[in-house]
DNA sequence: TGTACATCAGTGAACGCGCGTTCACTGATGTAC
DNA sequence: TGTACATCAGTGAACGCGCGTTCACTGATGTAC
């Protein structure tokens, strides 16, 4: 971490900061995300950020043009973060084997891990998916899950377990399915038990794939 | 409507306002709904809605106790407003008489009013759906579209469209498709042509239907 | 029907707040010689 | 190895903005007699 080298020029714990940050964009940027969790997009307040850092209220602008920057960066990881933790869910998973069964387990892990994301950070997930103005959206904006969803359709595909016809529409559908249940969960459905939230969630992704899958 | 009464006193067209508005606390509820329709729940502004009605800042404050208050009462016209969405595409159905068919299309409908109320009013959609703090989140919060939902739900129960097992976590799953469709729709997806959109969306409504429906 | 008066629904000015951003500046760094 | 100096990365003060809200006030309304 680039943390290590102002703790190396500045003695842990001694009260003398020096008068250069030494990593003062990556500490905005931490501490920008420290108010999206607390708060979400809204709560990201330029001056707050510096002022959790011990740093002036202007010297975010040698490192940011002005606000909108900061928080699109501190958007951009918010999405690498939900896209790590559909990674993980993925990666928790114990192979049956059976390559159809296996896809079909992946895709529900994708969404699993998209929805625990939501849940644990709500305020990310929500910058996640803000964007200022329409026009001005980010090329890159919503990629990393949108391809491990992808990716985990066009498994299911391979090994048969959906029909190329639903094929176009699987993406849509899977996606509203676990996007839409995060937000219920955050909002309308926020007062649910826990114990009975799990349920829902697996549930739901169950009727999601069932919804996909080719009957026959 | 109540506007008819300062209407009458005060002759249309005519320069001179009365002192008294007459109708002020439906006029600034009318402000309001306009400024969610034009930037979403923080657009709704207290001093901007006076403005807009003509009066001076404060005195919204004879009609409601604070800002909060004037965005609830806006966000459960957003709310209502939704639900009649919803009735209007049920009623725009044309039942086949089959009541296992009728079911199913009146769910699909359902879902459909609850899409095209999120992708014309995105304001009004985001509004109603915000709740300042979870705790104090209003007890009538998200009434009617999870009635209507509810309801065609226990007729496809109740023609056997749907199995007694899945009935219970039919709801959050057809809620979530339909809302997070929306939401995509309005987000990372909001750059899909017109027509394709359509097509998605009405694909969209089928799976979650099939995911619901009792496989043979 | 007329009048006194309480009450209601507005006005205009002001306060304090926190924000994004700019200005002129200064301490620290690193490079050329 | 030492030094002059351009450049970089901070500082502190200030500006202007729009907001929610409060204050003391006044014009209009309606009710009791």
């Amino acid at each position: 971490m680039s943390t290590l080298f102002s703790v190396t020029t500045t003695p842990a714990g001694s009260a003398a900061r020096p008068y250069h940050h030494g990593d003062l964009r990556n500490a905005l940027v931490r501490a920008g995300v420290e108010l999206a969790r607390e708060g979400g997009p809204p709560a990201i307040v330029l001056r707050e950020a510096a002022r959790r850092v011990g740093v002036s209220a202007n010297a975010a602008y040698r490192h940011f043009d002005d606000l909108p920057a900061l928080v699109e960066v501190v958007a951009q990881e918010s999405r690498s973060r939900l896209g790590r933790s559909m990674l993980d869910e993925v990666d928790r998973l114990e192979l049956t084997g059976d390559a159809r069964q296996d896809a079909i387990q992946r895709t529900k892990a994708t969404g699993r891990g998209y929805i625990r994301f939501a849940l644990a950070e709500p305020g990310l997930f929500a910058l996640a998916f803000m964007c200022e103005l329409p026009e001005q959206r980010h090329p890159s904006y919503p990629v990393l899950p949108g391809v491990m969803l992808d990716q985990a359709l066009d498994e299911m595909l391979a090994t048969g377990a959906l029909s190329p016809e639903t094929r176009p529409f699987a993406f849509a559908h899977a996606w509203a399915g676990v996007h839409g249940l995060s937000n219920l969960l955050l909002g309308p459905l926020a007062d649910m038990p826990a114990e009975q939230r799990d349920a829902v969630i697996e549930a739901t992704l169950d009727l999601i794939v069932q919804g996909l899958r080719i009957r026959p």
